[in-house]
RNA sequence: GUCCCAGUAGCUCAGCAGGAUAGAGCAACAGCCUUCUAAGCUGUGGGUCGCAGGUUCGAAUCCUGCCUGGGACGCCA
């Protein structure tokens, strides 16, 4: 496939690497068709060179030669100077150890000015249609923790994938149908009728958040006892259609303050509404995957390695969870999704078996389902954990870390680590505007670059005729190897569903920043060409920890 | 009992399509502000990568078993 837009480093390892293979060939130690696929990474130990690859000892049993023996011949057939190559090293047990020539970062800064917020952008996706589900809490309370760990994750990972060349489609999919929803109007009932002054009990699983009380009183408020008036039925739907807009408009209007952004909100009563659910049940049964056993109608998900068969319809006519999920899951591949992403609770891990099972018996493979799990969130107050209990509807919401805590820290905190880890998220560290505080060093980073560069406009320097290749010191250096690696980082962590590597790409970037700007004064009145160097390296430093932060939702001040 | 996630420095965690001497932040200790923001930098100490086997030239990384912590195993959603 061509691959355009392609960044200057990802340009120059593809060379090397074919550079390599045409040297392997050369050297007759395989044919074309044998040399496996060229592996260029980069050595933990900086004096191992810029890139090293293995493929002596991965040749060694095709040769049947002795790996350092193989990198003494292929090295012999290289062309060097052709790709940048300043210095081969053979070492330990068969390493090529590459130190490139570092002219070529020269071309770095010029592509970064250039391409300002689409620096990182590829096209590695290749134009891969995915639809990301993420969030979907229902419409029964406010948002907590744990949703705000999904909705970060997932709102950071779609900005990636977008970044990394993929189609994205972002998705909340609204349970408004089922049990959950005739809970909610009777809590809210039960609530409006205590605002009143009146003993009403809260249902059986009923929500006890406070958002319910304040909707009672406002209904109390508003409506005084008018509504008792009516006729169960007509009060029940009242509060049930009330309490739905109430409660979605909340969600909305949380998330986007939270800056995460849904392309489509989904409606699950329109799969009843629009009769997807019988044809959708009816389709597997023409497969054979439906059977009738104590009054229930069940999908055989045991075809397809789930432990158990899982019921559809209960014996008193309603349908389980399952399967408007499955009409759901069915309507998103209609859509013509290449690929469609889950982002769930970890408490929801068992479930993806039967749906796994539920898409292969829809006729497509397992794996055009991606289900990424996100572990559970434990808050830590004042060195302790915090506990919740949903019963009481005691519990730490969105809305208040928010307000307590900040969106730029929570965005960051969320992301931070790897999501298939429990996460402890320390309230007393997040909310601290002290140096312990990862945020506030990356924000940092950015706000001093932007001191500089304001600097070097009041004193009238104009770097535009910058001259990159005076970059030579050690820092500067490290830090254009480091830009390079920015579009690279994306690209993996849109592959590998793993958006924490961006964050601790950005932290990793800006102490490299904060390590040059203790080393180097930027602005020499003495040697203007340096400092307009320097001042176009700022720039392009600035450029990327923008652009990385945008891509997980934290903003970047120009002063603090 | 079955399944999923985790177990790496005192603490919180990276690293896990096998690679060279296992990293970061915090905490501890020692330094750096008449110079572009010290919310910063520099240095030191700190490890049986849960345990035991196995595969391999090479294992924190892959396989098996076990231990510990968390979660899931509904005709709930």
């Amino acid at each position: 496939m061509e691959v355009t837009n392609m960044n200057v480093m990802q340009e120059l390892q593809e060379k090397v690497k074919a550079e390599i293979k045409q040297a392997v060939v050369k050297a007759k130690l395989a044919a074309e068709a044998e040399v496996p696929d060229i592996i260029l990474e980069k050595p933990k130990d900086k004096a191992h060179g810029d890139y090293a690859t293995n493929i002596a000892m991965q040749l060694a049993r095709i040769a049947k030669k002795p790996p350092r023996q193989i990198a003494e011949e292929l090295t012999a057939q290289l062309d060097t100077a052709k790709v940048s190559i300043k210095q081969v090293d053979i070492a330990g047990p068969g390493f090529i150890n590459f130190t490139m020539n570092n002219q070529y970062l020269a071309e770095l800064i010029p592509a970064i000015l250039n391409e300002g917020q689409d620096y990182g952008t590829s096209d590695s996706g290749a134009g891969q249609r995915i639809q990301v589900e993420f969030v979907s809490a229902n419409p029964t309370g406010d948002l907590h923790l744990g949703h705000a760990r999904g909705a970060s994750v997932g709102d950071s990972l779609c900005n990636i994938l977008d970044k990394a060349g993929y189609k994205v489609q972002r998705e909340y999919y609204i349970n408004d149908a089922g049990n959950q929803i005739d809970n909610l109007a009777l809590s809210i009932q039960a609530r409006y009728m205590q605002a009143l002054g009146k003993d009403f009990p809260m249902p059986e699983d009923g929500y006890h958040g406070p958002d319910i009380i304040q909707i009672g009183e406002t209904l109390a408020e508003e409506h005084g006892d008018s509504l008792v008036e009516k006729a169960e039925q007509d009060q029940l739907v009242f509060f049930r259609t009330y309490g739905l807009q109430v409660e979605l408009d909340k969600l909305a209007h949380d998330l986007k303050q939270f800056r995460v952004p849904f392309d489509h909100w989904f409606s699950e009563t329109s799969l009843y509404d629009e009769n997807k659910i019988v044809p959708a049940i009816e389709l597997l049964r023409e497969k054979g995957y439906i059977f009738e056993e104590d009054g229930a109608t069940w999908f055989r998900a045991t075809a397809f390695g789930d432990d158990k068969d899982r019921v559809l319809v209960k014996q008193d006519g309603s349908y389980t969870y399952l399967s408007p999920d499955i009409a759901y899951h069915k309507n998103k591949l209609d859509r013509g999704f290449d690929k469609l992403i889950d982002i769930w609770g970890a408490d929801h891990h068992g479930y993806i078996p039967r749906m796994h099972a539920a898409i292969q018996a829809l006729g497509y493979n397992a794996d055009t389902l991606e289900v990424q799990i996100i572990q559970m969130v434990n808050l830590f107050e004042n060195g302790e954990k915090v506990k919740m209990s949903k019963r009481t509807g005691k519990a730490v919401t969105l809305r208040e870390l928010m307000e307590e805590v900040g969106i730029d820290a929570m965005r960051y905190f969320f992301v931070m680590r790897s999501a298939d880890s429990h996460l402890d998220f320390d309230m007393d560290l997040a909310k601290s505007q002290s140096n312990d505080n990862p945020v506030y060093y990356v924000q940092y980073a950015h706000a001093r670059i932007c001191t500089m560069l304001k600097q070097a406009q009041e004193k009238g320097i104009d770097w535009c005729d910058y001259d990159a290749s005076l970059l030579q010191s050690e820092k500067a250096v490290d830090l254009l190897k480091k830009l390079g690696e920015f579009t690279q980082v994306i690209a993996d962590a849109a592959e590998n569903r793993t958006p924490h590597r961006v964050t601790q790409y950005v932290f990793d970037l800006s102490a490299q920043l904060h390590s040059f700007y203790n080393a180097e004064k930027v602005i020499n009145q003495e040697d203007l060409m340096a400092t307009k160097a320097r001042l176009a390296l700022m720039e392009s430093v600035r450029i990327t920890i923008a652009n990385a932060a945008t891509l997980i939702g934290v903003q970047v001040p120009e002063s603090m």
